[in-house]
DNA sequence: GCCCAGGTTGGACGACACGTCTAAGCTAGT
DNA sequence: ACTAGCTTAGACGTGTCGTCCAACCTGGGC
């Protein structure tokens, strides 16, 4: 399924693909309502007038970007899901996975954050990172139920866990900046979601 | 400190502001590139000319809107975290009335999260964040692996645990509605948060 | 080499929206 | 009665989006 032709009119040629994407930077600083299509074009080196040949309107760039970043999560977290292991092994790649991607893709990840919470979406975002994001991680938690490697009553609930502590992870790490490697945040992470943070009513508490 | 002097000309008359609260709806339903003066007129009872008498302009009203909820939120969450009680009790209070906040300022808390990815922002949604919601939830467990209550080795990490499981479960609400209460949902999430998900090698593992 | 269809593009243009400004009427205090 | 500030409608200038036209380029077919 040739997902962009929601998005744009015909079919890009390659190189006009690769340098749409330049158009992110741009749209992640501003915002789409400061964003100016003679920046995009500037950003690009896509003309004006070649933009609207093959994109109905601004919208439209910002929705193709998004739902190519999606579909490129998609592919990742799916692989990164599906390679073989123990549901908590595959857990552990998931949440490396995602803050790695969040690392490497910084202005298209605060889009595509910033698209979740604007109704008038022309992409549906929620379903996207249903898919893309949501999916593995409750996959792999069921997996780990199954094989022993985890113990998860609420599924619901833990998905939103494990998903909500690398989102925040990850918008941190985006603008704040980190000295910590998100690698190093992505073991933390799990490590704090594995062990949980009670306390129960034994002498003495083994650590794992 | 009167906040809203940064985004309002002059302080505004306690009707006026009362009514500028409806602008939040639109916002929320548009985004801030999609929403028309007009609109907002509209929506609030309040003629464009007044509204230029007392903002310098429309993203001026929006950054109004998400300074009062993180002042709200401030206010609320601080107030939660404060009450007596252990570490433990505190953060659950804290997931409890952040997702009834939630559930109670739909529109205005979808606006901040868009607010959150976008770089343009009039805000700092960042640091509001960071005053309004994760320092309660910090000192929540820091108190906590004080008095015994709570066992939390990485704060910074069981800190975002804590928030993105809330937001995420929070925006999963407004996006898409549940069956279950969000004060079920709360008590689902702290569980499945302070048991964890691991397993440890122990013939028997004790609910908590 | 010629022809043709489609791609590429600059720039003119109409429509829309933001924000400014003016002026008129209202309100409350003196 | 006067005055200062509030409230507001509507005219206006400017900027931007998106449409359209026309000219040039490119590659394939004959």
């Amino acid at each position: 399924m040739n997902q962009q032709s929601t998005n744009a009119i015909r079919p890009l040629p390659d190189d006009l693909a690769e340098r749409i994407d330049l158009a992110a930077q741009v749209f992640a600083d501003n915002g789409l309502d400061a964003t100016r299509i003679e920046h995009l074009a500037k950003a690009t080196g896509i003309p004006r007038a070649t933009l609207y040949y093959y994109f109905p309107g601004k919208e439209h760039i910002l929705a193709h970007l998004l739902s190519r970043t999606l579909r490129q999560m998609t592919v990742k977290l799916s692989a990164a899901g599906a390679e073989p292991g123990t549901g908590r092994e595959r857990l552990a790649r998931l949440v490396r996975e995602h803050l790695v991607f969040i690392g490497g893709h910084g202005p298209t990840y605060r889009l595509l954050f910033a698209e979740l919470g604007r109704a008038a979406s022309l992409v549906d975002i929620a379903a996207g990172v249903d898919l893309a994001i949501m999916s593995p991680i409750r996959e792999a938690l069921r997996d780990g139920q199954r094989d022993g490697s985890l113990h998860v009553d609420d599924i619901g609930a833990a998905t939103s866990i494990v998903y909500g502590a690398v989102l925040i992870t990850g918008m941190q790490h985006l603008l704040i900046g980190s000295d910590r490697q998100l690698e190093d945040r992505a073991t933390a992470l799990l490590g704090v979601i594995l062990s949980g943070i009670g306390t129960t009513p034994k002498p003495r508490r083994g650590r794992s």
